[in-house]
DNA sequence: ATATTGTGGATATAATTGATCCGCGATCGG
DNA sequence: CCGATCGCGGATCAATTATATCCACAATAT
């Protein structure tokens, strides 16, 4: 149960490409070089940010790639779902069909039919990490950042 | 990012135990069935439960596994710490060994020195998840469940 | 046109998970 | 004590996923 390094790779790249000059495109020669990982393996973490709208790329001479938001719209709930696919964090196998009754009591009105019990507790707890991570930008990691090209003017 | 199916069976077969008379012991093969998984493999996850504390095992003629604790003292938490193992939901792959800022900015005191900002995002995630885990035991799923062998006697 | 640069499919390798088998030792009833 | 029962754990194997690489192709700027 951990995050993939693709996730990590994704969330650095992010990270370096919020904190370049906007409108210029970086190539994944730089990005790689920067992460230490290979140009190949990197490209495809690429394209998934992209094909999830989080990047913009261009191809030719001078092409790379630029984030397609505003890094302060980037969340890591959003890299971390499009990197690691839209999974939760427990499915039930069905054990045995169903013949258990680990359902919620349904009360004297007849709603909330059948909510399986362990689900909910593992759905609870998905739903916790999703929104601290969706309360976390890219833009967060850069404000909080001793960040040298930014200067610290106070010295 | 997905709890492993071992994580599963292991909480399901907590549930079922606490679900039994105290005292008596449940033979792997009864559990098995009920869960619908090999004798076999099911085995393998309740000696990690049993090395865990979680549970106690007898074996010979008329024996099997109970409870170690109270159901109310087994969070979902301990489960999962003691099948999937102790690891963090993200660990830095020390990209280029560090040659980048991404550190916690050093207020006036210097005594914070060093906090990785990528690893505070995960790693606060991760405490809001096992918040959740460890606020919910087996017996809340007991309690909450409309179990038929306790009949409801105002059925 | 041509060098450049990202794309995406195919492929290969490593790591992890899921699952099974079997001999061992502990336990208990007789 | 004896032997049937039952959990333990090492070895092994298969399936799946993660990681990594390669290459033909398309798009772009000059
Ligand atoms: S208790 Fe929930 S997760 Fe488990 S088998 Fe039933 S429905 Fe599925
Ligand atoms: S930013 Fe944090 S996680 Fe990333 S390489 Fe640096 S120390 Fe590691």
């Amino acid at each position: 149960m951990q995050f993939s390094k693709s996730t990590g790779y994704a969330l650095h790249a992010l990270v370096y490409l919020a904190g370049a000059n906007p409108g210029t495109n970086l190539g994944i020669r730089e990005l790689a070089e920067f992460l230490g990982v290979s140009e190949s393996y990197l490209s495809k973490v690429m394209s998934k940010l992209r094909q999830g709208g989080l990047v913009r790329s261009a191809p030719g001479v001078s092409g790379g790639y630029e984030l397609a938001h505003p890094a302060g719209n980037i969340t890591f709930r959003a890299v971390i779902e499009i990197v690691e696919g839209r999974q939760p964090l427990y499915e039930c196998a069905r054990f045995e069909e169903h013949r258990h009754s680990l359902f919620r009591k349904q009360g004297a009105r007849g709603h909330a039919a059948r909510e399986c019990l362990v689900q909910s507790v593992m759905n609870g707890a998905e739903q916790e990490l999703q929104a601290y991570l969706r309360a976390h930008t890219i833009q967060w990691v850069l404000d909080n950042a001793r960040l040298s090209k930014h200067a610290n003017t106070r010295g």
